[in-house]
DNA sequence: TTGTATGCGTTATCAA
DNA sequence: TTGATAACGCATACAA
């Protein structure tokens, strides 16, 4: 009752290892009433085939890898469970790994799964935009990579990504056109890629709209809340900014805690946009204004990119490119929207 | 360039592949100088020893799963975040599945797992709270499971809880005070464990204070938004109940869209109170009153109970009950808290 | 300290 | 249609 394997199979049936092993492939010829008498033995002891001896027989583990900056974000929580749906659908496990947001880790992961753990990887990159030649060497071993978001621009391999730029652009006309002139711009790290193309976005349509750009108002914050808690506190005092681009979620958040302490009213005062994928920011205080990213989709079409990696020969290089939505709220526009609907 | 193994760097180095394979091995003797010129060469090859082959010949992966009801969700994406962080502390991968809530699909994944694709397994239940004799197949593999959150009753393993007939109690017990006489009570599944015990401690509170307890004021619930939005506008309509015991965090949700919709006032009309992992309550129109469960520590705890049983021969059973904290914001006092600190 | 030989559980090739 | 055998890459018992 303790171990069953294929060997205690046969014993027990008197067949073979091979014929037992041919039972549970979907091809090879077997006479199909000792496959169902197999079956059905096996079913009683509740065998199930060593994953470990298969995979190293035949060199696929039906496993991939989602490496995430963080885990406890609504954004990468959607992402992966977009990929774990459609990894489940084909069979296959998926491992998971979470780099803090350290690039250090991210690396050593890589390390760790270049050694045929996984047949592929799909990665939100936690690293800067640039320099990262190692990851080619996953091409060299034959482990197709997919990023999704946050990407390497350098590196050559199937990308995910949604419209930050223009989602960028239109947030901030949509600032200026809600009466905003000083708008503030926070960032976690510029030269991230998604930092970086946002920053762009928010740059040109200040251009556009014949406002200076303004380097002060460009925020640099941190990944972590207290820190980011005092440089908003500074920088909104300093600067007096009446409107706020948020690039990520939590700056938006942080934005909150910051302007209810400072007794700022926010949209009176200023006005808030946020990229975030927050699925209850109308139910905020008030409700907040929002670059919605379609997380769950990014997740379904990075895994699919990389199952077409898989399934082919040809080598997959697609940049899929998302629509994000920006939604205006009570944040931005200061109309007291009737949250019907259902949510 | 394609393929390193063993072999290779042993034809490389001019040595047999068993002193390669004792260079990676922290025990085995081996010449100090030998192992550094093995390390070097490895590391210049980008060598790293294939998984599988080691797994079959030990007999350990190196890998847990953790399986969830769902992934979208703020409890358990910081539960899993804390069980991620244990387990790369000490080396372990993590497999990451998702019920959707079927128990079926439970079944299904424990039934792949019997194979040794994994050393021990971390789980947050999906089906009801009796009947799973078939989960003790597992301990007959020698893979050790830890229940968190929500748990089977019937199955003797470790298991991480928080203290949810308390906390639902003392809930209860906080809506009376500030004045609610006729308290709806909402709930998912009452079969399961954490439905049923939360709703006990509703009723015992109930009954302390000498409120009669009314079945119409359960409110069975569904996981999904629109039904539970229709769902909650029909019992608000018809039992106009002036406060709301919300048993997970959805249905808190729900009952803001449709209080927001009926246009029924929170708190005055209505106070509500809510499990609920949501970091930014207080952020909420108005700031949610929570019970709110230590979500990261109930994963490292499972975690740090699953690798003891794991390091251990002696059986591990232990209960571990950690404590929730229940958190009256404006929802349920009506007072507007001055949102401080750092959030 | 190093090398030889064997087996982990499975599957594929070949022969019967 | 079935069986014997080798090999996947690694780690250990044992011999040298």
């Amino acid at each position: 009752m303790d171990r069953v394997d294929i060997k205690r199979l046969a014993e027990k049936l008197n067949l073979s290892t091979s014929t037992v092993s041919r039972a549970f492939r979907g091809n090879s010829d077997i006479n199909p009433e000792t496959k169902a008498r197999i079956l059905s033995m096996a079913k009683e002891f509740n065998y199930q085939p060593n994953h470990y001896a298969s995979n190293l027989r035949e060199k696929k583990s039906k496993t991939i890898a989602i490496i995430v900056p963080e885990l406890a974000n609504n954004f990468f929580s959607q992402a992966i469970h977009g990929i774990e749906r459609v990894a489940r659908d084909k069979g296959y496990h998926t491992l998971i790994y979470v780099t803090d947001d350290e690039y250090q880790k991210e690396v050593a992961f890589i390390d760790k799964l270049y050694n045929g753990r996984v047949d592929g990887i799909i990665m939100s990159a936690s690293g800067e935009a640039n320099d990262h030649q190692y990851l080619n060497r996953l091409g060299n071993k034959h482990i197709p990579l997919v990023f999704f978001d946050r990407v390497y621009d350098d590196i050559n391999v199937p990308k995910v990504t949604t419209d930050d730029y223009e989602s960028s652009f239109a947030a901030t006309r949509h600032l200026i056109e809600v009466g905003c002139k000083k708008i503030a711009f926070l960032v976690v790290n510029k030269s991230l890629s998604i930092g970086n193309v946002r920053m762009q976005g928010y740059h040109d349509a200040l251009k556009d709209a014949g406002i200076p750009y303004n380097t002060h108002l460009v925020i640099d914050c941190s990944n972590d809340y207290d820190e980011n808690f005092d440089i908003l506190s500074k920088a909104l005092n300093e600067q007096h900014p009446d409107g706020i681009l948020a690039s990520v979620e939590r700056l938006a958040i942080s934005s909150y805690y910051v302007c209810h302490n400072l007794g700022i009213r926010i949209p009176d005062d200023i006005k808030i946009v946020s990229f975030s994928s927050l699925e209850i920011a109308s139910l905020l205080n008030p409700a907040l204004s929002t670059i919605t990213q379609p997380a769950f989709d990014l997740g379904t079409n990075a895994a699919e990119l990389l199952f077409r990696a898989l399934e082919s020969d040809a080598p997959v290089n697609d940049h899929l490119v998302l629509s994000s939505k920006l939604i205006p709220r009570t944040s931005s526009t200061g109309v007291k929207t009737h949250i019907g609907g259902k949510g």
